[in-house]
DNA sequence: GAGAGCTATGTAAACCTTTACATACATCAT
DNA sequence: ATGATGTATGTAAAGGTTTACATAGCTCTC
């Protein structure tokens, strides 16, 4: 029962007396096998204790049970609740998930693709927004693959995230509706597709309420914090300054509120400020941040539930799928204070 | 060279023109043969694409490449950190993470024994303080594992985390410093062996400092910003009260805030408070919160390093490796305001 | 110059499954 | 009774690797 060695299909078959063929068809596919024996298959597996061996398995059918998701970083607070939704429906089909992270580093991203490569990983979760390998390299024997959180710049690949252009809508409709007309949109990379979308939903907001162009301010950055706070700095040496700042995520945000306070401006009194994603720090912030939620773990069991699909029937479902964000009302946005509305 | 089925070792040696033992040795070990030999080979495998099926050779190795990690929540921001050290160490050393979750249920946590029993993964990496499987059911042929975060409490199994004692030392010790006397312990469950080291370092601290018994007070609770509020709920109910709560992680240290300054109490005039761990909200509370810093990356390093050690050679170096905590002083903690300290 | 001792390489078995193909038996229609 | 059809099981090959054992050639020693 405990042995030293663990039980392998002969085992169970000399117990169960059956062929070791029999054995495999109980497991896998029961309607195959008698009633009777099937019985005598499943008391075999219990005295002896016996498991599959997956690494047989996985060599024999030439694809593993498991799903390699890459990330940018697995440290990032992003990326947590994402991953435990890709693990829960992964865990509920049977596979497992395999995480590693690139630094951004494009030796690491080649490092895990001999994890592909050598059949460990029969499918691929991307957090990157590009291919972390040598760009073309590859791309002909990639398994089937889903980007998540960020679309996949290469194209080709199915993408589940939020939808951006909406989730930015409701962000610039808040701020519109308090009154604010000379918003400014803090943003990060203009390679991001994120950055476009989210920018593309600034404009559509603005332009719905007759917001004329001149009125508009568009910075770009880097998307962390130190990158809010330089973009303050950058604004307050113009002479216009906007009553309201919509950033594309809340790093970002964190550093506008930050770079306001430092210069002794009350949020929401003097300025209003929204962010992106609703990461865990957001509420903690003083004043509380008004952001737009990332439904993080739909967006995991999604993704995963897509590839799964990926991988049992060849062509994916769709193409694109964009959950509804949600606005995340707390205490970063009021009406402009006069002062500066007056300008 | 981008051929459909990928190459295998076979291809190679055809190529190279010599045996499937020969290529494996030039790639596992290369020092036994000959460098003209080594470098057919090697031209060979860059010509076919060739990597190692990890499948096969995990199977004729009869141990896979891959390490286990299951935590209870692999949302908990104190978890991200010590999976980028663990991440970090392992691939570096040709292994690969594969993760679970157990959200503290049995039977989740014997969902992922079968990833052990099958073979694919050599070691395991645990955050649970518990063994998350049937007790003692498998204890037997439970594979070389590592405690983290937690020490693990069943014993046998190394363990990987910092010094609370010395963490709590340093907590307790800075409340003394800034006068503090009649401190409150406010701590989680005692089947944590967390609680009880920093619960000693606690009465350490105040034993060196010659507080008598009954000027010290705990409490437990379980750990939540909920179970921390509560606490205050409790206290403000008897008649004599603390000048300062250091608690036993930042989770309950929040609530305290919270608890707090739901009253009109200002920290750090009228109460001090310190947690423990570095959660990444701590700074960004009001005050920013003065704490007890876990070295994650580090502990992540070491924990995997150790796994690795025990995978090659058998026998721990060590039972149990205490990482130095860090104080980190942030706003949360001054001298006892007049008021209290005088009752 | 013959045996011993090395070094470099090859042959073939083993790791544990899954599944195509073969076989045996039962059922049914004619 | 015979052949057709169907069901339940068994046999054996294949998947890609590692490595014990065998072999072959070389160098060294006496």
């Amino acid at each position: 029962m405990s042995n030293s060695t663990p039980a392998t299909i002969e085992d169970v078959a000399r117990i169960a007396e059956v062929s070791i063929a029999t054995v495999s068809r109980a497991i896998h596919m029961p309607e195959k096998v008698a009633n009777s024996t099937r019985l005598k298959v499943n008391q075999a597996i219990a005295i002896t204790g016996y498991t599959t061996n997956a690494m047989a398995r996985s060599l024999r059918l030439g694809r593993s049970n498991m799903i390699l998701v890459v990330a940018p970083d697995i440290g990032d607070p992003n990326f947590s609740n994402i991953l435990v939704g890709l693990e829960n429906e992964a865990r509920a089909h049977g596979y497992g998930i395999l995480i590693g992270h690139t630094q951004n580093d494009a030796q690491r991203g080649l490092e895990y693709l001999k994890f592909l490569n050598s059949n460990q990983a029969a499918g691929l979760i991307l957090f990157t927004g590009i291919l972390p390998f040598g760009h073309q390299t590859m791309t002909a024997r990639l398994p089937p693959s889903v980007g998540v959180f960020e679309p996949v710049f290469n194209g080709g690949i199915p993408y589940v995230g939020v939808d951006d252009i909406e989730g930015a809508r409701k962000a610039i409709d808040l701020l519109l509706a308090e009154g604010h007309r000379k918003i400014a949109f803090i943003g990060d990379s203009r390679t991001r597709l994120a950055y476009s979308r989210r920018r593309a939903g600034y404009d559509a907001g603005l332009d719905a309420a007759g917001v004329p162009q001149d009125l508009r301010i568009v910075l770009e950055g880097d998307g962390t914090i130190e990158s809010g706070r330089l973009a303050i700095e950058q604004l307050f040496m113009r002479d216009t300054l906007p009553t309201a700042f919509m950033c594309v995520n809340d790093q970002t945000a964190i550093g506008v509120m930050i770079g306001l306070t430092a210069r002794g401006y009350k949020i929401p009194e003097d300025f209003s400020v929204t962010g992106f994603d609703d990461v865990p720090q957001a509420v903690f912030m003083s004043p509380p941040l008004t952001t737009i939620r990332q439904p993080r773990t739909l967006i995991g069991k999604h993704a995963m539930a897509l590839l799964l699909e990926l991988l049992s029937n060849g062509q994916p479902a769709e193409t694109e799928i964009l959950l509804r964000p949600d606005l995340i009302v707390r205490n970063s946005v009021s009406a402009p204070s006069r002062q500066w509305a007056k300008r």
